[in-house]
Parts: structure tokens; C-alpha cells; sequence
DNA sequence: GTGAAAGCGCTAACAC
DNA sequence: GTGTTAGCGCTTTCAC
């Protein structure tokens, strides 16, 4: 087990002074060009690497950004982890990406942990469980740039960039009623997450611009958004005669298990029931038939929280820069199942 | 922009030295449980958090295992991701992980990057441009533990966990022989990897065994394993009278692609054409008809994977450990579409 | 053009 | 039971 050189191993080696190594290392043009050959040279044969850690410490700056989000394993945040990478790296950050697993407790902890590792800023997504920001405040008080993505947390004073949830919801719906469905399903996602509640006031809205009434059993929460739950909820609908012509679900692994219970019960899709979802992963494009869904923009999400983070982050001391909160549109993408 | 609290601030908020408070915080006995008492306290007020960095300097220790990988957004590698981090964490260990969007440049960076932060250990999936493998054997000189999974990189010694592909590839095409399929497809993966070749090495014994002619033609490279180029190719094989019955894809993505191409040519799944996937990703189960695929245990390749990995981190000085080279058992999952 | 010294935040061996 | 000192690897004044 080798240890890696460093600039002293380098120094002793030629006999010169770590500061000389440091300064040639850099091409330091104070130092003459024959030491900064030899350096070079032997920094090569020694294969050299900086040591990331001591140069952090001494710079008080990691040139990293924490993200927090939920799960990586869904299309859409994969997506915008690809959006945060491609601006982070352009300018010069690495990224650590850290999955609550919608679990505050594991959210809490890892807010602590980049802050331990003292990440220049932390980009983040609620989970479904956070009811309480603290920890979002403290990391705050403690100097810490913040951006929020899609779900944001109310109160905290901070940048975010999501999308027009209300509209999503608005477009949706609107697309069911023009197609002639007149008792909507929607299936909603967690009560605290602001996303849910802009869906439904979308819903809701939709229905009161083309006057069509509603009953608040029409709005039923989807708690995981998982397809298994939708799956059973509607299943139990379908069972107990509950009529519907037509679905709005939070999101599209949901929408595909309503679809899935409303083709095993044998309607037709869209003739019976037509199906909208939200999000547009890979997989509406694939199932039978394809569905008709809502597309979040996510690489682009990634891409303008990490601008506005490193804005803050790169901001001078003393300098102020007001919260700034950007909104990305939606679009209906109409495929076979409405 | 605050300057975070440090153990000297409260070292002389309490006019004591740094080596008390640094004692006293992790609870050393020798301490006298009333200085603890008021450096917890004020610890506390003024919401000190450790910092990582100068720990990491200091120990010669990261605590952190750095993975590369080629993409994140693939169901597969997003379970091992789960694996890697259940096992991480469980042992105290934090996890970085990068993906090299299957570019060897990036794959060199990402290492280089890696070793710089001083991970403790690496563990890789190598890209499907990777040919060469200087820059693994590089860190491994240099005394870093190297664990690959999934795709390894041949020639350099270290442990890997991969699971058994030619026995995947034979269980698929044996099971398109046995549905009384004659003249099967194979869309094979990049050349340069180990999986593409165990795979495609399957698929020759099936057809040895069971005594059935192939000719070279029915293997074809779908080098990115999308559904768009699978799609293509058998758009292609269709167009030109090629005939087939039974497709066997390197991955689930490319088998839906020929699913499709199949589906639009007005052939029926799995009657004119069966076809089997690999990895069975989410997607299999809800896609039209329902895809049969080879599953891999992705959870557990991350899991075993890390743990080999904390083993030779952890391993005592001059101790050696021979690498060890673990394989994983696949199932074929049975569906619709043959 | 180069070196010496200090310090980033923390800990551990060695005092007493 | 607590303080002093040194050092992890690096950079950056300040000397000369």
C-alpha cells in the first residue's frame, strides 16, 4: 500500500523548497524555467496527483455542490442530475449526489453531512415526509448557499426553480373535459408537497373555467404515487361502482397503474376511461397504449438551479442577492391514451 | 456569510485548549464530565459541526468510495447504486458517485477526480469506449482498492462481481429453441466488452446444444443498446426479406426497440416473433405485451461489490488479499412476449 | 528566483 | 484532567 507523493517528496528529491514545488507546479512565472522542467519532469516519473483535501482545507472551498433529492432511480431526477453535472463541471465544480429516500430523517442527515464536508452549496428536492425546515434554516444560518428544485420548502428564504405546477394540472384536465370526459379522476400526490396541491388547483381550476361540477371524492390521494397503490386504488373504484370516465394522476408510474387496473377490468382506453399522467419519463412513449402525460423540463431544471447556486456561491463577501424564483413551463403531450 | 463555528472558537470562549474540546466532544473519559458538560453546551449555541476536510487531512481517511459508472439514469445501475450505498453507509462510509456517460475521457477524469479526493476506495463499471486501462491500473500503483462490477476491465487484477452472462445468453436463446424458434436474432452489445461476448457465447452453446444452425448473420451489433437503433436494425431486416422468428436482445432497451419495429410490421409477439430482453428493468412488466428478460440482481451486485471493496480497504498493512472474482446467478423472467 | 514560516481545522503523542 | 506541540499537504505572504 503506496503512499501518494507529494510536493515534499517532490522537493526533497531535487533538493529545493516545497514553495518552489507548489510555484512550478502552477507555472508560476517568478520561477526559472529550468526548475520548472525538472519539476515537472520528476512530478511525471512520480506521477504526481494533488492532494484535493489539503488543498480544500487551505482554500476554505471544496468547489463542490451537494444535491439532495429523493431517488435517483426515477427518470425525471436522473435527468436533472444530468442537467446540474453539465453546468457544474463547465464551471469548474464537482457534484455529490445524496438520495433521501423521501425520508427525513435520512434528508436531515444528509444536509448535515455536505455541510460536513463543507460543500460550497447544496441543491435540493424535498421529500414527500418534510414537514418541518430546520435543518434547511440552519445549514442557511450557517453560511451556506441554497437552491430548491421542483419541491421546495415554504418559509425558507431561498432560490428555487420549478415548474407551473397549476398549469400542468390546468393543461391536463383541460385536455380530458375538451375530450369530452365529464367525471375526472384525479389521483394526487402527498397532502404537505406544494407540487400536489398546484396539480390539484389546476384540476380544480380546469373544471370551474368549463363550468363542470365535481365532488371532492374525485380528488384521492396517491400517497407513494407508486404504481402498485394507484393500481389498488382504482381497482377498489372500479369495485365499488365509483363512475369516472377519465384520470389525472400525479405522476406517470401512478397513471400507468390506473391504466393497468382500468384495462384489467376490462374498459376501453381512452374510449372508457382516458389516462393522463405527469412528467413524460421514457416509459409513457413504450407502454400499450401510450400514454398522454405532462413533460417537466428536468435537464433544464437541473441546468438554472445550478446557475443560481453558483451565482450565490461565487458572490462576493458582503454583497446581497435577493431569493430568486424561476418558473419553467409545462407541455401537454397527447399520445393514445386520451 | 458566516464563518462556521471551529473547536478553537470554543477552546477560547472557555479559555481552555483546542485538545480539551476536541476530547471532550467525542467523550474521552479522561475528561472531567463537567468540562464536557459546558463544551457540549456551548457547542451546542453556537450549532458547531465538525469539519470533514480537516478530519480527512488528518486521518489520512475519507471515509468515502468513490463509484464510476456509465449512467445513472438506467434502472439497473440505479438499484446497484442502492446496493452499494446500503452496504456503504451500514459501515460508515459515505459514497460519490460519477458517471462517465460512457466516454473513456470522462472515465480517466472521473478516476483522476476520484483519487485526487482521496477516496478510500473505487468502484467501477467500466465504460463501453474503454479499451485501454492505464488509468486503473495507475490507482491501483498508487495504492487505491479497486473493486469492478458488472463490466470489468480485462488484464487488470482486481476483485470484480459480475454476473453470470453466457449462462444468460443460454438461458434466453435454449428458451426461444424451446417455443420451437428456428432462426433467432441476436442484437449484440459493444464488441470491447466481456458482457457483449459471454453473452453472444450463450446464445452458440444453446444452439449447439440443441443441435440448430445458425449463420454469423443472425448476430448483429447494436452498439448503443438503445431503442432507437434496435429499431432500426430490424426495420432494415425486415425491409430486406431477412428472416427470423426469435430475437434475443443484449439489453431491455434495444428488445423493445425490435419489439416495436416487429409490432409495426404487423408480425405478431410472440407467434411470428418472440423476443427476450436483458436485465429486466421496470419497464418489461408494463410494456405491451408484458417482455421476457433475463434478470440480473442489481441490489445485490452493489452490495457484494462494496463489501469486497471495505474488505481490502480495511485490510491491515502488508496483509494481502488475493482478488476475488464473485458471479452472480441470473433468472429468466417469463412474459408475454415469447 | 527561491526559501522560511505560518496556518487552514483537527487530533494524538507526550508532557505534567 | 488538561495543555503543548507537531503535523496531515498545501499555498501564500514576507523575506532576501
Amino acid at each position: 500500500m503506496k503512499k501518494p507523493t507529494t510536493i515534499k517528496d517532490i522537493a526533497r528529491q531535487l533538493s529545493i523548497s516545497p514553495s518552489t514545488v507548489s510555484r512550478a507546479l502552477k507555472d508560476n512565472p517568478e520561477i526559472s524555467v529550468d526548475t520548472k522542467k525538472r519539476v515537472w519532469q520528476l512530478a511525471k516519473e512520480l506521477d504526481y496527483e494533488p492532494n484535493t483535501i489539503a488543498l480544500n482545507l487551505r482554500q476554505q472551498k471544496t468547489d463542490t455542490i451537494g444535491v439532495i433529492l429523493p431517488e435517483i432511480v426515477h427518470f425525471f431526477f436522473s435527468t436533472v442530475i444530468s442537467g446540474i453535472e453539465e453546468v457544474a463541471y463547465a464551471k469548474g465544480y464537482n457534484v455529490i449526489v445524496s438520495q433521501s429516500n423521501e425520508q427525513v430523517e435520512r434528508e436531515i442527515a444528509d444536509v448535515r453531512t455536505l455541510f460536513n464536508h463543507r460543500v460550497d452549496g447544496i441543491l435540493a428536492c424535498i421529500s414527500k415526509e418534510t414537514t418541518n425546515y430546520d435543518h434547511f434554516h440552519a445549514i442557511q444560518d450557517k453560511g451556506t448557499p441554497l437552491v430548491f428544485f421542483d419541491r421546495v420548502a415554504p418559509g425558507v428564504d431561498a432560490s428555487k426553480v420549478i415548474v407551473d405546477d397549476e398549469d400542468g394540472g390546468y393543461k391536463a384536465t383541460k385536455h380530458l373535459i375538451e375530450k369530452g370526459k365529464t367525471r375526472i379522476l384525479h389521483l394526487a400526490g402527498p397532502e404537505n408537497l406544494s407540487i400536489s396541491s398546484s396539480r390539484i388547483d389546476g384540476f380544480v381550476k380546469a373544471h370551474k373555467e368549463a363550468g363542470l361540477k365535481f365532488e371532492s371524492s374525485q380528488i384521492i390521494n396517491c400517497d407513494t404515487g407508486k404504481e402498485i397503490e394507484a393500481h389498488q386504488i382504482v381497482d377498489k373504484l372500479i369495485e365499488d361502482d365509483f363512475p369516472f370516465d377519465g384520470i389525472f394522476a400525479v405522476n406517470d408510474m401512478a397513471a400507468l397503474g390506473a391504466m393497468n387496473a382500468v384495462k384489467e377490468a376490462g374498459m376501453k382506453i381512452p374510449d372508457d376511461v382516458a389516462i393522463v399522467g405527469f412528467s413524460n419519463w421514457q416509459i409513457c412513449a413504450y407502454i400499450e397504449p401510450p400514454m398522454t402525460t405532462i413533460s417537466q423540463p428536468g435537464y433544464l431544471i437541473g441546468q438554472k438551479a445550478t446557475e443560481l447556486l453558483i451565482r450565490e456561491i461565487e458572490m462576493k463577501e458582503n454583497e446581497f442577492i435577493e431569493p430568486t424564483s424561476i418558473q419553467l413551463p409545462v407541455e401537454l403531450v397527447i399520445r393514445q391514451s386520451t
